[in-house]
RNA sequence: GGCGCUAUCGUCUAGGGGUUAGGACGUGAGAUUCUCAAUCUCAAAACCCGGGUUCGAUUCCCGGUAGCGCUACCA
């Protein structure tokens, strides 16, 4: 095989928000893909119908394309192997499931769905390994025609040997063993004549030339499944390899219950597509360097499975953090932060001014780790006059009389300063100077008049953009508060 | 319960038969700064346990333990 024939796929199924998880899955098959100069592929197993949407599936896809996971085929974009949604190839795998049907390879089951969950409780309660027992493996021909007469409902289930043990071939894990008697009698056509995952899977990955699988390590005690149906069918089996799953902090499997793992998340609290990817890619991967902080360009430059460490990572949403501020101070400068807030603040329904992110943009961006960090640095700078108390303006080291004596000073001269933060500066240090007190204890109170709070933006600079109307009003107001 | 996977600082990881076991996040201390960040310096912090193999194992093998996953007409 050359290795320009590789191909991979991300497979989601559209049931809910779009987990984090299938990014990070969807990051390493397209790395390898491309790496090797192949083709990623998307697919939507959308074949449980009670369960999937619209919506989500188009949830999916627009997250996947923010983050820049670009597919060569896929719904929307098509392809030579569509269509691109299993939902849409339902008959492909109805005539495959008669194939194997007529072979021998699987059976038509007309079980109730109640029979087979009390057997499963009764295997259970006996402490022995829940399966199908295998009651509809010996009806005869005419049985079976005469229930289909009768319009019963039915499945078809695979067959399964009962001895001996299948050898799976793990790109990372090298050969896992399981026992055939581990492996249940699989569903693979459901009573509504759509498939099951084992079935629609192993159809379109054939179907669609897949020759890598890249999944989730959830997936490796079904894999006896999919080798025995490549085998049934007479195709040959993709190379299967499993990574490892995300974690909570309690290392279960990452979970909306105990951290955040929709994708529309950490898109609306301002993560930068390029940082959420980065960080993925910190997950059970690491550059040759070392270097942590990288493109999705480069991680496909110097993308290899064997750097896939296999415990399953914490998801650590401090790094994250972290990482995040770092693009955002390194990667962006002044115009494109200004454009990327906007950008992101559209999203959130409110539009931002430019003129506005000029101005605050460069005072506000090594302060922030994620774009939502704005909302509190800038509030102070959406009002006119700002509540604060007389504690807040004597937290620091200088006492009340001192304060107002600080604040009259520079309410006096603020009228003859011309407005500019250097000049600014100049009077406040003279004010300052004139207390008797180190610029940074003088300076306290008038972050805390000024901005609200001892927290915040440079002082001069804010004071430049607010204006000498608002910064008289906020001096005065902080004069008035201390007096009560 | 059965089966499977995994195991290096709290977390993400590098490494690999002989190393002071390296880096990063976070934490603590300091420097710098108009506050806070950012930046810089320093510090504390790890090879799960027990057997083998070996002159020597954290590294290779086996067992244990622990964590996780799977055990659906969900994927």
């Amino acid at each position: 095989m050359s290795e320009s024939a590789i191909r991979t796929r991300i497979a989601p199924s559209p049931t809910g928000d779009p987990h984090v998880g299938t990014a990070y899955v969807a990051l390493f098959n397209y790395c390898f893909a491309r790496k090797h100069g192949g083709q990623f592929i998307l697919r939507i197993e959308d074949t449980d119908t009670a369960r999937s949407s619209r919506q989500s599936e188009e949830a999916i896809l627009s997250s996947l394309r923010w983050l820049g996971l670009a597919w060569d085929e896929g719904p929307e974009v098509g392809g030579p192997c569509g269509p691109y949604r299993q939902s849409e190839r339902a008959e492909l795998y109805r005539r495959t499931a008669g194939q194997l049907l007529e072979a021998g390879h699987a059976f038509r089951c007309f079980c109730k769905p109640d029979r087979l969950a009390r057997m499963r409780e009764e295997q259970k309660a006996a402490g022995k390994r829940p399966g199908y027992d295998g009651q509809c493996l010996s009806l005869s021909d005419s049985e079976v025609q005469s229930r289909l007469g009768h319009s019963e409902p039915f499945v078809i289930r695979m067959k399964v040997p009962r001895e001996g043990t299948c050898v799976i071939q793990d790109l990372l894990r090298g050969n896992i063993e399981i026992a055939w008697d581990t492996v249940d009698m699989q569903v693979l056509l459901k009573a509504d004549a759509m498939p099951t995952y084992h079935l629609a899977n192993v159809v379109d990955d054939h179907a669609m030339g897949i020759t890598h699988i890249l999944r989730g390590e959830e997936w490796i005690n079904s894999a006896p499944k999919h080798k025995l149906l490549y085998e049934y069918l007479g195709w040959s089996m993709p190379v299967l390899c499993h990574l490892p799953l995300l974690r909570n902090p309690d290392k279960s499997k990452l979970s909306k219950r105990k951290n955040p793992t929709s994708l529309l998340f950490y898109k609306r609290m301002g993560y930068l597509p390029e940082a959420l990817l980065n960080y993925l890619g910190l997950m059970a991967w690491s550059m040759p360097n070392g270097e942590e902080k990288f493109s999705l360009n480069a991680m496909v430059q110097e993308f290899s499975l064997e750097r896939i460490s296999l415990g399953g990572p914490v998801f650590d949403l401090r790094k994250l953090d972290w990482l995040n501020g770092r693009w955002i101070r390194e990667d962006l400068d002044d115009d494109q932060f200004a454009e990327r807030v906007r950008q992101w603040a559209l999203n959130e329904r409110w539009a931002l001014n430019e003129r506005f992110l000029k101005q605050w943009g460069p005072l506000v961006r090594s302060r922030i780790a994620v774009l939502s960090d704005l909302g509190p640095l800038l509030a102070p700078f959406f009002s006119g006059i700002i509540s604060i108390t007389p504690e807040l303006l004597l937290d620091g080291k200088l006492d009340r009389n001192a304060v107002s004596t600080g604040l009259a000073l520079a309410l006096d001269r603020i009228e003859n300063v011309e407005w500019n933060k250097d000049e600014i500066e100049k009077m406040l240090r003279d004010v300052a100077a004139e207390m008797g007190a180190k610029l940074r204890d003088a300076l306290r109170p008038f972050y805390v008049a000024i901005t609200g709070s001892a927290v915040s933006v440079p002082l001069f600079d804010a004071m430049e953009i607010l204006g000498r109307d608002l910064c008289r009003a906020r001096l005065r107001h902080a004069r008035e508060v201390l007096k009560h």
